[in-house]
DNA sequence: TTCATATTTCGCCTTATGACGAAATACTGC
DNA sequence: GCAGTATTTCGTCATAAGGCGAAATATGAA
């Protein structure tokens, strides 16, 4: 069973993502779809509590999931979000530069 | 005196803008700076909860404030803030054509 | 059917957030 | 210096969020 996520809102998307656990999480998925196991590992925290930020990721429209045999995996559904984390991860390198900026102003 | 933002941490960006109050600064300051007064009326909370919100955004890089006066002006000043945001209201309305997508993919 | 594995749901507890009003601070004009 | 306006800081309180382990659910293998 394939999960879509709804249309993000976007303050939902906003405090998904404003969690060091679900940030984490993104990031992992950022390299391509995971099964919740790596997604375990990868935050260390227990599976009840990566399953319940997995969830509200997916209810955020930042991810989607698909079951396929026993396993659950997770893929990145909001293309906007690698972009934009992108811009934030450079906006210190280039902070001395000029006020942080990233195609446009 | 003439706060300026400090290196943008991207969880403190998130967590900033996932507040409603605080997602509503920051599209009022889309178009241009304001003074607090302004933006106390725009999120139609008091002054101190308003002000609270704006140091929160402030500390996560998104906006930098002056005093001018007696008055404190914000304007944002994260530059990929605006197309993010536009990226997710636009999510909504591409939804039926393909999975969100904001120029890549 | 029964068992093992993978994941989610539930209930509980602790800490973080968000709102308010009162008091403190900063700047202007008198 | 004193009063008035603009803004921030502080203390308090109610609610939300995040973590855990136990129990429930789903799938594949035997």
């Amino acid at each position: 069973m394939r999960k879509e996520p709804p249309v993000p809102a976007p303050e939902a998307v906003f405090k998904a993502l404003g969690n060091p656990a679900r940030l984490t999480l993104v990031r992992t998925l950022q390299g391509g779809e995971h099964c919740v196991c790596d997604l375990v590992e990868a935050v260390g925290l227990g599976w009840s509590t990566t399953s319940r930020h997995l969830e509200i990721l997916r209810e955020a429209g930042v991810v989607g999931s698909e079951k396929r045999g026993q396993q659950v995996f997770y893929r990145l559904t909001l293309a906007c979000v690698p972009g934009f984390l992108a811009c934030l991860d450079g906006a210190g390198a280039v902070r001395n530069f000029r006020p942080t900026s990233c195609g446009r102003d």
